[in-house]
DNA sequence: AAGAATCTCAACCGCGCTGTA
DNA sequence: CTACAGCGCGGTTGAGATTCT
Protein backbone atom coordinates (compact mmCIF):
# COMPACT_ATOMS: atom_id res chain seq x y z
CA UNK A 1 0.00 0.00 0.00
CA UNK A 2 1.90 2.92 -0.81
CA UNK A 3 1.16 6.20 0.94
CA UNK A 4 -0.26 9.26 -0.58
CA UNK A 5 1.80 12.31 -0.08
CA UNK A 6 0.92 14.47 2.28
CA UNK A 7 -0.22 17.27 -0.45
CA UNK A 8 0.00 17.80 -4.12
CA UNK A 9 4.17 18.54 -4.59
CA UNK A 10 3.25 20.00 -7.92
CA UNK A 11 4.14 23.48 -8.17
CA UNK A 12 4.61 23.71 -4.69
CA UNK A 13 7.37 26.10 -3.32
CA UNK A 14 10.58 24.48 -1.93
CA UNK A 15 13.91 26.08 -0.24
CA UNK A 16 14.13 28.96 2.33
CA UNK A 17 11.15 30.76 3.72
CA UNK A 18 10.73 34.65 2.55
CA UNK A 19 9.52 37.17 4.90
CA UNK A 20 6.14 37.58 2.89
CA UNK A 21 5.96 34.14 3.42
CA UNK A 22 6.15 33.91 6.88
CA UNK A 23 4.09 36.78 6.96
CA UNK A 24 1.43 34.94 5.79
CA UNK A 25 2.01 32.10 7.27
CA UNK A 26 1.69 33.82 10.55
CA UNK A 27 -1.30 35.76 10.21
CA UNK A 28 -3.27 33.18 9.11
CA UNK A 29 -2.24 31.12 12.00
CA UNK A 30 -2.78 33.92 14.08
CA UNK A 31 -6.41 33.98 13.02
CA UNK A 32 -7.37 30.40 12.81
CA UNK A 33 -5.08 28.50 15.13
CA UNK A 34 -2.40 26.17 14.21
CA UNK A 35 -3.60 22.35 12.57
CA UNK A 36 -4.75 21.44 9.91
CA UNK A 37 -1.77 21.99 8.16
CA UNK A 38 -2.70 20.03 5.27
CA UNK A 39 -5.07 22.48 4.36
CA UNK A 40 -3.31 25.48 5.34
CA UNK A 41 -1.42 26.57 2.17
CA UNK A 42 -4.29 26.55 0.37
CA UNK A 43 -6.24 28.13 2.88
CA UNK A 44 -3.83 30.76 3.30
CA UNK A 45 -2.91 31.15 -0.08
CA UNK A 46 0.57 29.44 0.45
CA UNK A 47 2.41 27.26 -2.39
CA UNK A 48 3.94 25.44 0.23
CA UNK A 49 3.78 21.62 1.32
CA UNK A 50 1.62 21.46 4.58
CA UNK A 51 4.34 20.06 6.16
CA UNK A 52 6.95 22.76 5.31
CA UNK A 53 4.78 24.83 6.80
CA UNK A 54 4.33 23.12 10.15
CA UNK A 55 7.49 22.77 10.14
CA UNK A 56 8.09 26.72 9.66
CA UNK A 57 5.61 27.72 12.59
CA UNK A 58 7.16 24.81 14.66
CA UNK A 59 11.02 25.76 14.39
CA UNK A 60 10.83 29.67 13.81
CA UNK A 61 7.68 31.72 13.85
CA UNK A 62 6.55 30.27 17.10
CA UNK A 63 5.69 33.22 19.56
CA UNK A 64 7.17 31.27 22.31
CA UNK A 65 10.70 30.42 20.79
CA UNK A 66 13.61 31.00 22.78
CA UNK A 67 16.31 33.15 20.46
CA UNK A 68 19.84 33.18 21.29
CA UNK A 69 22.25 30.98 21.78
CA UNK A 70 22.09 27.59 24.13
CA UNK A 71 23.25 28.64 27.43
CA UNK A 72 25.09 26.12 29.58
CA UNK A 73 22.45 25.37 31.81
CA UNK A 74 20.08 24.51 28.84
CA UNK A 75 23.53 22.73 27.50
CA UNK A 76 23.74 20.70 30.50
CA UNK A 77 20.08 19.88 30.34
CA UNK A 78 20.28 18.50 26.99
CA UNK A 79 23.53 16.33 27.68
CA UNK A 80 21.89 15.02 30.57
CA UNK A 81 18.39 14.43 28.96
CA UNK A 82 20.26 13.21 25.66
CA UNK A 83 22.43 10.72 28.31
CA UNK A 84 18.89 9.26 28.84
CA UNK A 85 17.09 9.59 26.28
CA UNK A 86 18.66 9.17 23.28
CA UNK A 87 17.95 10.91 20.16
CA UNK A 88 14.43 11.62 21.30
CA UNK A 89 14.55 15.31 20.44
CA UNK A 90 11.40 15.94 20.82
CA UNK A 91 11.10 14.84 24.07
CA UNK A 92 14.29 16.77 24.85
CA UNK A 93 12.61 19.65 23.43
CA UNK A 94 10.05 19.55 25.75
CA UNK A 95 12.17 20.02 28.57
CA UNK A 96 13.97 22.79 27.53
CA UNK A 97 10.85 25.91 27.05
CA UNK A 98 11.32 27.52 24.09
CA UNK A 99 13.68 25.40 21.80
CA UNK A 100 12.61 23.45 19.19
CA UNK A 101 13.73 19.82 18.87
CA UNK A 102 15.20 20.90 15.21
CA UNK A 103 17.21 23.41 17.74
CA UNK A 104 18.44 20.74 19.82
CA UNK A 105 19.42 18.27 17.39
CA UNK A 106 21.36 20.59 15.09
CA UNK A 107 23.07 21.43 18.01
CA UNK A 108 23.55 18.47 19.33
CA UNK A 109 25.08 17.43 15.95
CA UNK A 110 27.02 20.44 15.45
CA UNK A 111 28.45 21.20 19.07
CA UNK A 112 28.13 18.82 21.39
CA UNK A 113 28.46 15.05 19.63
CA UNK A 114 31.70 16.48 18.55
CA UNK A 115 32.99 17.76 21.89
CA UNK A 116 31.87 15.06 23.39
CA UNK A 117 33.50 12.72 21.26
CA UNK A 118 36.18 14.26 20.22
CA UNK A 119 38.28 13.56 23.14
CA UNK A 120 40.86 10.91 23.18
CA UNK A 121 39.53 7.19 22.75
CA UNK A 122 41.39 4.08 24.53
CA UNK A 123 41.77 1.38 22.82
CA UNK A 124 43.73 -1.70 24.74
CA UNK A 125 45.86 -3.71 21.98
CA UNK A 126 46.24 -7.11 22.23
CA UNK A 127 48.96 -8.70 24.56
CA UNK A 128 49.62 -4.54 25.82
CA UNK A 129 46.72 -4.35 28.36
CA UNK A 130 48.40 -1.78 30.65
CA UNK A 131 49.41 0.62 27.59
CA UNK A 132 46.14 1.38 26.02
CA UNK A 133 46.29 3.39 22.86
CA UNK A 134 44.87 6.43 22.31
CA UNK A 135 42.33 6.46 19.44
CA UNK A 136 41.78 9.65 18.40
CA UNK A 137 38.76 10.96 16.60
CA UNK A 138 41.26 13.61 13.98
CA UNK A 139 40.08 16.69 14.84
CA UNK A 140 38.26 18.42 11.90
CA UNK A 141 39.44 22.15 11.80
CA UNK A 142 39.66 24.16 9.02
CA UNK A 143 37.19 26.74 8.53
CA UNK A 144 33.35 27.32 9.66
CA UNK A 145 31.98 29.04 11.75
CA UNK A 146 32.57 30.07 15.21
CA UNK A 147 29.62 30.83 16.53
CA UNK A 148 25.84 30.65 16.07
CA UNK A 149 25.38 34.55 16.51
CA UNK A 150 27.55 35.44 14.04
CA UNK A 151 25.51 33.54 11.52
CA UNK A 152 22.05 34.44 12.80
CA UNK A 153 22.68 37.97 12.89
CA UNK A 154 22.32 38.27 9.50
CA UNK A 155 18.46 37.18 9.42
CA UNK A 156 15.90 38.84 9.94
CA UNK A 157 14.85 37.68 13.58
CA UNK A 158 16.71 39.28 16.76
CA UNK A 159 18.13 36.91 18.74
CA UNK A 160 19.71 37.49 22.29
CA UNK A 161 23.32 37.28 22.47
CA UNK A 162 25.36 37.40 25.69
CA UNK A 163 26.37 33.73 25.62
CA UNK A 164 27.88 32.44 28.29
CA UNK A 165 30.77 30.02 28.09
CA UNK A 166 30.58 27.23 27.32
CA UNK A 167 31.02 24.79 30.40
CA UNK A 168 28.94 22.14 30.92
CA UNK A 169 31.81 19.60 30.62
CA UNK A 170 32.69 21.77 33.85
CA UNK A 171 29.82 21.82 35.41
CA UNK A 172 29.20 17.91 34.71
CA UNK A 173 32.96 16.52 35.47
CA UNK A 174 31.17 14.51 38.01
CA UNK A 175 27.55 14.62 37.81
CA UNK A 176 27.03 14.07 33.49
CA UNK A 177 25.26 11.35 32.64
CA UNK A 178 26.83 8.87 30.79
CA UNK A 179 26.77 7.62 27.55
CA UNK A 180 24.30 7.36 24.80
CA UNK A 181 21.65 4.59 24.72
CA UNK A 182 20.41 3.06 21.18
CA UNK A 183 17.49 5.21 21.61
CA UNK A 184 15.24 3.00 23.98
CA UNK A 185 11.72 2.87 24.80
CA UNK A 186 10.39 4.56 27.12
CA UNK A 187 8.11 2.08 28.55
CA UNK A 188 11.57 -0.60 28.52
CA UNK A 189 14.31 1.80 29.63
CA UNK A 190 14.71 2.45 33.15
CA UNK A 191 15.22 6.13 33.74
CA UNK A 192 17.21 7.11 37.16
CA UNK A 193 15.92 9.07 40.33
CA UNK A 194 18.40 11.61 38.37
CA UNK A 195 16.59 12.39 35.81
CA UNK A 196 13.08 11.99 36.97
CA UNK A 197 14.37 14.75 39.30
CA UNK A 198 15.75 16.13 36.54
CA UNK A 199 12.57 16.07 34.22
CA UNK A 200 10.55 16.97 37.20
CA UNK A 201 12.52 20.50 37.67
CA UNK A 202 12.26 20.99 34.17
CA UNK A 203 8.56 20.87 34.00
CA UNK A 204 8.49 23.23 36.35
CA UNK A 205 10.39 25.70 34.64
CA UNK A 206 8.02 25.18 31.87
CA UNK A 207 4.84 25.17 34.22
CA UNK A 208 6.53 28.71 35.70
CA UNK A 209 7.44 30.39 32.40
CA UNK A 210 4.57 29.47 29.94
CA UNK A 211 2.02 27.89 31.79
CA UNK A 212 1.58 25.20 29.47
CA UNK A 213 -0.23 22.99 31.25
CA UNK A 214 -0.74 20.51 28.64
CA UNK A 215 2.80 20.12 27.91
CA UNK A 216 3.55 19.88 31.47
CA UNK A 217 0.71 17.33 31.86
CA UNK A 218 2.52 15.38 29.12
CA UNK A 219 5.74 15.88 30.33
CA UNK A 220 4.29 14.34 33.79
CA UNK A 221 3.14 11.51 32.57
CA UNK A 222 6.25 10.80 31.24
CA UNK A 223 7.71 11.12 34.67
CA UNK A 224 4.82 9.04 36.18
CA UNK A 225 5.96 6.00 33.51
CA UNK A 226 9.68 6.12 34.03
CA UNK A 227 8.38 6.43 37.80
CA UNK A 228 6.95 3.12 37.28
CA UNK A 229 8.99 1.48 35.91
CA UNK A 230 12.00 2.10 38.20
CA UNK A 231 10.45 1.77 40.62
CA UNK A 232 9.42 -2.24 39.36
CA UNK A 233 12.77 -2.69 39.64
CA UNK A 234 15.20 -1.77 37.02
CA UNK A 235 14.92 2.01 37.16
CA UNK A 236 18.27 2.55 37.25
CA UNK A 237 20.33 4.96 34.63
CA UNK A 238 22.91 2.91 34.62
CA UNK A 239 20.68 0.01 33.42
CA UNK A 240 20.42 2.03 30.17
CA UNK A 241 24.28 1.65 29.44
CA UNK A 242 26.09 -1.42 30.43
CA UNK A 243 29.62 -1.21 29.60
CA UNK A 244 29.30 -3.26 26.18
CA UNK A 245 26.77 -0.62 25.33
CA UNK A 246 29.84 2.07 26.77
CA UNK A 247 32.02 0.72 24.53
CA UNK A 248 30.76 -1.11 21.49
CA UNK A 249 27.84 1.22 21.07
CA UNK A 250 27.62 3.25 18.00
CA UNK A 251 28.31 6.44 19.37
CA UNK A 252 28.46 5.53 22.90
CA UNK A 253 30.70 7.15 25.41
CA UNK A 254 33.65 5.37 27.18
CA UNK A 255 34.32 5.51 29.97
CA UNK A 256 38.04 6.73 29.08
CA UNK A 257 35.99 9.45 27.31
CA UNK A 258 34.29 10.23 30.40
CA UNK A 259 37.47 10.44 32.29
CA UNK A 260 39.66 11.98 29.93
CA UNK A 261 36.93 14.76 30.32
CA UNK A 262 37.07 15.01 33.70
CA UNK A 263 40.98 15.39 33.58
CA UNK A 264 40.78 17.58 30.79
CA UNK A 265 38.86 20.22 32.76
CA UNK A 266 40.83 19.69 35.83
CA UNK A 267 42.95 22.93 34.54
CA UNK A 268 39.64 24.91 36.01
CA UNK A 269 38.40 26.76 33.03
CA UNK A 270 36.76 25.30 29.87
CA UNK A 271 35.99 27.47 27.11
CA UNK A 272 34.52 25.66 23.57
CA UNK A 273 36.69 28.37 21.96
CA UNK A 274 39.67 26.38 23.08
CA UNK A 275 38.13 23.16 22.76
CA UNK A 276 39.36 22.10 19.56
CA UNK A 277 42.87 23.58 20.09
CA UNK A 278 42.69 21.35 23.35
CA UNK A 279 41.69 18.29 21.36
CA UNK A 280 44.45 19.35 18.67
CA UNK A 281 47.15 19.25 21.78
CA UNK A 282 45.65 16.02 23.17
CA UNK A 283 45.65 13.84 19.40
CA UNK A 284 48.80 15.47 18.91
CA UNK A 285 50.18 14.98 21.96
CA UNK A 286 48.35 11.05 22.58
CA UNK A 287 50.17 8.30 22.07
CA UNK A 288 52.61 8.57 19.63
CA UNK A 289 53.48 11.90 21.08
CA UNK A 290 53.87 11.51 24.56
CA UNK A 291 56.59 9.55 25.39
CA UNK A 292 56.16 8.96 28.95
CA UNK A 293 52.98 7.68 28.71
CA UNK A 294 53.85 4.47 29.07
CA UNK A 295 57.00 4.13 30.60
CA UNK A 296 55.53 7.07 33.36
CA UNK A 297 52.82 4.66 34.16
CA UNK A 298 55.61 1.77 34.01
CA UNK A 299 58.02 3.62 36.39
CA UNK A 300 55.30 5.57 37.80
CA UNK A 301 57.38 9.02 37.73
CA UNK A 302 54.93 9.45 40.96
CA UNK A 303 52.42 7.60 42.18
CA UNK A 304 49.51 10.29 41.69
CA UNK A 305 50.04 10.95 37.98
CA UNK A 306 50.56 7.33 36.78
CA UNK A 307 46.74 6.53 36.00
CA UNK A 308 46.59 9.53 34.22
CA UNK A 309 48.88 8.70 32.10
CA UNK A 310 48.00 5.75 31.90
CA UNK A 311 44.76 7.27 30.09
CA UNK A 312 47.24 8.29 27.31
CA UNK A 313 46.96 12.10 28.49
CA UNK A 314 49.93 14.18 27.35
CA UNK A 315 50.60 15.89 30.59
CA UNK A 316 51.10 14.43 34.40
CA UNK A 317 48.42 14.83 35.77
CA UNK A 318 48.01 15.01 39.38
CA UNK A 319 44.90 13.59 40.63
CA UNK A 320 44.75 15.88 43.82
CA UNK A 321 45.00 18.94 41.36
CA UNK A 322 41.47 17.28 40.58
CA UNK A 323 40.16 18.05 43.92
CA UNK A 324 42.00 20.96 44.16
CA UNK A 325 40.66 22.84 40.54
CA UNK A 326 37.29 21.29 41.00
CA UNK A 327 35.35 23.08 43.94
CA UNK A 328 32.94 21.11 43.82
CA UNK A 329 30.67 19.11 46.60
CA UNK A 330 31.62 15.37 45.22
CA UNK A 331 35.25 16.55 44.62
CA UNK A 332 35.39 15.68 48.26
CA UNK A 333 35.10 12.36 47.35
CA UNK A 334 38.06 12.30 45.64
CA UNK A 335 39.96 13.52 48.81
CA UNK A 336 38.15 10.79 50.94
CA UNK A 337 40.26 7.44 50.31
CA UNK A 338 41.96 8.89 48.00
CA UNK A 339 44.30 5.34 47.54
CA UNK A 340 41.30 3.42 47.18
CA UNK A 341 39.94 5.62 44.00
CA UNK A 342 42.77 5.39 42.98
CA UNK A 343 43.18 1.43 42.84
CA UNK A 344 39.57 1.45 41.73
CA UNK A 345 40.72 3.44 38.49
CA UNK A 346 42.94 1.31 37.90
CA UNK A 347 41.05 -1.52 37.40
CA UNK A 348 39.38 0.83 34.71
CA UNK A 349 42.69 0.07 32.09
CA UNK A 350 44.70 -2.92 34.32
CA UNK A 351 41.78 -5.64 33.35
CA UNK A 352 41.85 -4.09 30.30
CA UNK A 353 38.98 -5.87 29.44
CA UNK A 354 36.77 -3.39 28.14
CA UNK A 355 34.42 -6.11 25.77
CA UNK A 356 34.27 -8.39 28.75
CA UNK A 357 30.63 -9.55 29.25
CA UNK A 358 31.91 -9.49 33.01
CA UNK A 359 32.55 -6.15 33.19
CA UNK A 360 29.12 -5.00 32.99
CA UNK A 361 27.42 -2.03 35.01
CA UNK A 362 25.20 -3.48 37.14
CA UNK A 363 26.89 -7.32 38.24
CA UNK A 364 28.62 -7.76 40.96
CA UNK A 365 32.36 -8.24 40.20
CA UNK A 366 34.96 -8.81 42.67
CA UNK A 367 36.66 -6.57 41.44
CA UNK A 368 34.60 -3.78 42.68
CA UNK A 369 33.55 -2.20 39.39
CA UNK A 370 30.21 -1.18 40.65
CA UNK A 371 31.91 0.78 43.33
CA UNK A 372 34.18 2.76 40.62
CA UNK A 373 30.91 3.75 38.12
CA UNK A 374 28.93 4.57 41.76
CA UNK A 375 31.88 7.15 42.45
CA UNK A 376 32.65 7.87 39.10
CA UNK A 377 29.00 9.01 38.21
CA UNK A 378 28.12 9.61 41.71
C1' DA B 1 42.68 37.98 -2.96
C1' DA B 2 40.92 33.74 -4.20
C1' DG B 3 39.73 29.26 -3.68
C1' DA B 4 39.33 25.32 -0.64
C1' DA B 5 37.77 23.44 3.49
C1' DT B 6 34.69 23.35 7.04
C1' DC B 7 30.75 24.51 9.80
C1' DT B 8 25.95 25.73 10.89
C1' DC B 9 21.24 25.31 10.59
C1' DA B 10 16.86 25.77 7.99
C1' DA B 11 14.40 22.82 5.46
C1' DC B 12 13.30 18.46 3.34
C1' DC B 13 12.21 13.60 3.41
C1' DG B 14 10.29 9.39 4.75
C1' DC B 15 8.55 6.51 8.27
C1' DG B 16 5.57 5.41 12.10
C1' DC B 17 1.77 6.36 15.08
C1' DT B 18 -2.96 7.70 15.95
C1' DG B 19 -7.59 8.79 14.96
C1' DT B 20 -11.46 8.19 12.11
C1' DA B 21 -14.68 6.66 8.63
C1' DC C 1 -10.71 -4.88 10.38
C1' DT C 2 -8.94 -1.99 6.88
C1' DA C 3 -7.69 2.08 4.50
C1' DC C 4 -6.57 6.54 4.73
C1' DA C 5 -5.58 11.28 6.46
C1' DG C 6 -3.10 13.96 9.48
C1' DC C 7 0.54 14.73 12.26
C1' DG C 8 4.99 14.26 14.67
C1' DC C 9 9.54 12.73 14.80
C1' DG C 10 14.32 11.75 13.60
C1' DG C 11 17.70 11.55 9.96
C1' DT C 12 19.66 13.86 6.15
C1' DT C 13 20.71 17.46 2.87
C1' DG C 14 22.50 21.53 0.95
C1' DA C 15 22.92 26.65 0.78
C1' DG C 16 25.35 30.06 2.68
C1' DA C 17 28.72 31.83 6.02
C1' DT C 18 33.21 31.67 7.89
C1' DT C 19 37.98 30.57 8.30
C1' DC C 20 42.23 28.87 6.61
C1' DT C 21 45.92 28.30 3.26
Amino acid sequence: MGRAPCCEKVGLKKGRWTAEEDEILGKYIQVNGEGSWRSLPKNAGLLRCGKSCRLRWINYLRADLKRGNISAEEETTIVKLHASFGNRWSLIASHLPGRTDNEIKNYWNSHLSRKIYSFPRMETQPGTMDTPKVVSIPPKRKGGRTSRWAMKKNKTHTQNSNRPKHTFIEQNIIDIAVPTPPTPSLESEGVSNAVTDLTAAADADVAEEHGEARREAEVNEKCEKEKSVEESGDGDILGLCEFEDINEGSGALCISDMLESCLAETSGVWDISEERERNDVVVAGGADACPNKTSSCESSVNGDSCSSMALGLDKHWDWESVVEFNNIAESQLFCDDWEHKEKLLTWLWEDGDWESDTMKLGETDPHTPNDVIDWFLS
